[in-house]
RNA sequence: UCCUCCUUAGCUCAGUUGGUUAGAGCACCUGACUGUUAAUCAGGGGGUCUCUGGUUCAAGUCCAGAAGGGGGAGCCA
């Protein structure tokens, strides 16, 4: 009998009709009834065994062991579920030793503990809500860009560019460590390796979905990124996903509209397919907030949080707004920023927290940042000073998306480039795109774990990615 | 990488000015229990106090170093 899912069974009233259902169990109680969750929903099945099952498998009804149960639906006739299963036949299909099984359903490991036992968390409450979000949110991406005619570019994860300045970067070789092969000057000699040149893992494919752009008029990337910085924060990883629209003909402020619906867009996504566990999430959210003194708590539950984003347009200041709110911010007077503000300074957290969680209290767009903070490739504005530049800062997470407008005239890049010692002639097949039919365009990278641990709540980025990567941690 | 805090049973934690045999709740084991909902009740077992070195008659407790983790910062998405 082929499986049905516990998920289309609690969706349904009907009742009076037989299943198979195969899941892991989460707890037995008074010897009769299993709440079996086979990872569809978050909601257990509850199955009731009767008086003449085998012994010997009643004893191996424990929680993590995998059970193939064969039976009725049928309205309960208890109080706490519509429907149950009135059980036929079961089939232990593996074991699970109680003694040495982490997860009891009383217990309440620790998110950290959880983290170090990645193969098991996802039978969690918690994760299996997070990562049911998480795939939520990669599917509505894809259907975002694609209703919308983007071409899904897969841009490469081993580059021989070393020019892109977004980080530091991990090598990628086959030459042996202890004894490369060396050029007359003692430096090593890459000629010898792989590729025949140095290589590296992406810090980003935007300069690789530029070309696509200039091809296909809107491309996005959505793909792993590496990041060799020593960064010990709650939301960093060594190796995360980022999405990387790039869209020929869009202004800045195309550039912003087009972020403001894509992130609201997922989001209802989410909130649409996904209520269940984003509710559960808040409440898990609430009792930890709960935990939490007064003046820590949270102003708003997370959905109440979503519903915000969804239903108000973001803040949209310049840089030199931003600056000037922060120096007449009370708190500013108060000499409570430990940075000094003055024009010119890149934004520190502090600063974003206030103009995110003190000020306005919803996402904020920041655009016209100096050029001498950004990078090489935004465009400069007119007034010699400023690039157009945007960050979305979110609350609880900080910047979200940074993107920009490009700068599509070669001899402005060219000379930005100079001044920023930026090598030229390694970059000529990104220069061609401003050599041959150049035009307008803009784009920008969305932190995919930042936005999952927008939606989930989630206040640690290796919450939020299956199997997270982070300086001195490369487990499983 | 910097600042700061932490590491004690399977999990979550307590452990006083250094002092005899290191505790609790839950989990686990044994038994009871057929309408439970984190099931409940009775009984039982379980410890390299993260590691290394030091001070001391005596170290879970004090000192130094290492590893891992939390919070904050920088870098960024």
């Amino acid at each position: 009998m082929p499986r049905t899912r516990i998920k289309d069974i609690l969706a349904s009233d009907k009742t009076d009709y037989t299943v198979t259902i195969k899941g892991w169990v989460r707890s037995f109680r008074n010897n009769q009834f299993i709440a079996l969750n086979d990872g569809s929903c978050l909601n257990n099945l509850q199955a009731v065994i009767t008086l003449d099952t085998d012994e010997a498998l009643v004893r191996n009804i424990n929680p993590g062991a995998s059970l193939s149960i064969t039976g009725t639906v049928v309205a309960s006739l208890g109080k706490g579920q519509k429907v149950e299963l009135k059980t036929e036949s079961i089939e232990l299909l593996g074991a699970c030793d109680p003694e040495k099984y982490p997860l009891q359903l009383k217990n309440k490991p620790s998110l950290e503990y959880l983290r170090e036992i990645a193969h098991l968390r996802f039978r969690t409450n918690t994760f299996g809500a997070v990562f049911r979000v998480r795939h939520t949110l990669a599917y509505a991406i894809h259907k975002f860009y694609n209703d919308r005619g983007f071409v899904y570019l897969h841009t490469p994860i081993v580059t021989g560019s070393d020019a892109e300045g977004a980080g530091e970067m991990f090598r990628v070789t086959t030459l042996p460590f202890d004894n490369p092969p060396r050029n007359e000057d003692n430096s090593i000699d890459y000629k010898e390796d792989f590729f025949g040149k140095s290589t590296n893992l992406t810090v980003s494919g935007q300069l690789e979905a530029e070309l696509g752009a200039m091809a296909f008029g809107e491309v996005y990337t959505f793909g792993p990124t590496f990041r060799a910085e020593n960064s010990n924060t709650a939301r960093h990883l060594a190796e995360f996903w980022m999405i990387e629209p790039e869209v020929a003909f869009n202004d800045i402020n195309d550039n912003m509209d087009l972020a403001e619906d894509f992130i609201r867009y997922i989001i209802g996504y989410a909130m649409e397919h996904n209520r269940e566990d984003l509710d559960f999430l808040a409440t898990r959210l609430a009792d930890e907030d709960k935990q939490k003194p007064m003046n820590e708590r949270s102003e708003m539950g997370l959905v109440e949080k979503l519903d915000v984003v969804l239903n108000n347009k973001f803040e949209r200041i310049t840089y030199t707004e931003a600056i000037d709110i922060l120096l007449q911010s009370p708190h500013y007077k108060k000499k409570k920023f430990q940075y000094d503000v003055s024009w010119g300074i890149d934004l520190q957290s502090e600063h974003e927290r206030y103009l995110v969680e003190k000020h306005f209290k919803k996402p904020v767009i920041v655009t016209g940042y100096p050029k001498d903070i950004k990078a090489f490739y935004m465009r400069q504005n007119d007034d010699g000073k400023t690039v157009a530049a945007m960050d979305i800062l979110a609350p609880g997470i900080g910047e979200i998306v940074g993107g920009s407008q490009r700068e599509e005239r070669l001899e402005k890049l060219l000379q930005r480039m100079e001044e920023m010692h930026i090598p030229a002639h390694e970059m000529e097949w990104y220069l061609d795109t401003r050599r041959f039919g150049t035009v307008p365009h803009a784009g920008f990278g969305l932190g995919f774990e930042r936005i999952v641990q927008f939606v989930t709540g989630m206040g640690n980025i290796r919450d939020v990615i299956p199997f997270p990567r982070t300086p001195k941690n490369a487990e499983f």
